[in-house]
DNA sequence: TTATAATATGAATAAAATTCATAATTCTTG
DNA sequence: CAAGAATTATGAATTTTATTCATATTATAA
């Protein structure tokens, strides 16, 4: 007989154990006294070594079945924590979620919305991947990621975009600059300006997207900041100019400092979005998220038109 | 599907893992890619949860996978491990020595011995086991105890009685005493006498089973010693006389201060036995220390001899 | 010793794992 | 981007393994 000690094994070691006998352990296994026995048997054939002294009845584990107990006592219960995780997992209240951000201003809003989402959903293991900005859609697709932020929802099979909600994108100057006499800005206002962005392709900015490359202007310089306060700081003390989502600039909007336009004469009006995998709109935990996020969005909205 | 999580499948996913992909993990486990498959479909569908990423070729570990993997790399180093100890508990290389010892002065010779033994068989489980001296051969068959030192063979079904060596049974006293003129000792002679014993029933000494018994003489008082050291302490100070191995009195028989004599013309002799489950004369260890046994007894014999 | 409770065993059956052949994917490369 | 290569999935047949049933054997207690 070609066999290997598996789980059935320790279970039926520690069941004889605890319950005093090969008779009692069956019924506490839902089994046959028979089968247990057949068990042990092959099990002391395999191993070549008595688990159990035979001499008394009910039998009684030997010195090397105790050893075998020790280590049932010690696996079982492990085996028995993971089929637990893994129930957890399977009913949605762990699971993982693991976040790409194309749109570099986003962690503004988001970083509330996942405070509040951590405390409800303890058991989730989020993560926020850096660097893969650019390749956000594909990784999501190979599951490296489960959520992507992006401004731009493509048609893509086993993939969803969500809308959250839509936003419009301002242009920023100090409030000493010459541009903000004006009641809106263009394009061309841009020719002559510094442009404050983050250290992202051009594409993925709206006013590139949007406004310059459209209009095929580029700015006389630019300049690359990661952190959004950073842009603001060097906005403030006139170092160029920049464009930002309104939500950024909410707090802002009152501060004299800084003076605030729309682009072009209606604005530029994007939306934002969550993709993931259509599978993963079925977690709860997944769609608790997009609903937080469209919480804080209308939050932020509100703060934005009571001005 | 009513299927538990099997070391077959941790080992599974450690094969897919390490080795890449289904295919060769098959190659690793000499079985065939399409069982694998099978088995880890199985898994997944028995936990509820998707252990691999399957848009990926070759699949790779899911997070559920990942962590089922640290499990599987817990859990079967541990499992191997106890293999190799009932491989070497196969082998005769580690086993339970655990000896009871109905004739009390035996630990005198028995120690040195145990101390040889340990030194070359390191992993066998030695220990003494006191208070059963009475059940000692019930103790054995129940594989209790797995070796038995005893004076009095008997007849038992799967014991057997290895003879180790034959020793006589010496009457001792003080030099001072006036039974220490004699050129040896009958029964008569205790009937005034303190007899100093170890506190064991008298069937199991000698001096009662061999002499006094069969003779109807009663000592005129018993005391009782459990130690050797502390009854010929007593009997130097002249408290009793006492009737002890001629082994145990080997390093005092120059000693002026005792007066050593046969029992009756003849002397008392006796022989001592190894009893042993005769099915565990085949492990090497078992016959290794009855040969120490006898070694050690035919140093002593020779030290008797010499004088 | 006999009655009793416990375990072992062999053959039949049931269950499960594996294989084989092939389909369906994903990946690679021209 | 299509075709080929590599990888994985699947269904049915087969083999292996585990369990059951009926009964024998063994140990314990009265």
């Amino acid at each position: 007989m070609k066999m290997h000690i598996e789980f059935r094994h320790l279970r039926t070691i520690r069941a004889i154990h605890e319950a005093g006998g090969v008779a009692r352990a069956a019924n506490l296994l839902n089994t046959t006294q028979s089968a247990l026995s057949h068990q042990i048997k092959g099990l002391e054939e395999q191993t070549g070594v008595e688990l159990f002294i035979r001499k008394s009845k009910p039998i009684r584990l030997s010195s090397a079945g105790q050893r075998l107990l020790k280590l049932a006592n010690k696996i079982l219960p492990e085996i028995d924590a993971l089929q637990s995780e893994f129930e957890n997992l399977r009913s949605g209240k762990s699971g993982r979620l693991h976040i790409a951000i194309e749109c570099h201003a986003c962690f503004e809003w988001l970083f509330p919305v996942l405070e509040k989402f951590r405390q409800k959903w303890p058991d989730v293991d989020i993560d926020i991947k850096p660097g893969l900005a650019f390749d956000a859609l594909p990784a999501l697709q190979k599951e490296n990621v489960d959520l992507v932020i992006s401004s731009d929802p493509e048609e893509l099979p086993g993939i969803t975009f969500t809308h959250l909600f839509d936003y419009k994108s301002v242009f920023i100057s100090s409030a000493k600059h010459p541009l903000s006499k004006k009641k809106w800005i263009e394009a061309s206002d841009f020719a002559k300006e510094t442009l404050i962005t983050y250290p992202v392709e051009r594409s993925r900015l709206d006013v590139f997207s949007q406004l310059l490359i459209p209009n095929k202007v580029e700015p006389a310089q630019i300049r690359q900041a990661d952190l959004t306060s950073i842009i603001l700081l060097l906005v403030a003390s006139d170092r160029g100019v920049t464009v930002l989502p309104d939500w950024v600039v909410a707090e802002f909007r009152n501060n004299s400092d800084y003076a605030i336009k729309p682009l072009n004469k209606k604005g530029v009006e994007r939306g934002l979005f969550a993709a993931t995998r259509t599978e993963c709109l079925n977690k709860p935990f997944m769609r608790n998220l997009i609903d937080l996020a469209g919480q804080e969005a209308g939050r932020l909205q509100k703060s934005l038109d009571s001005l």
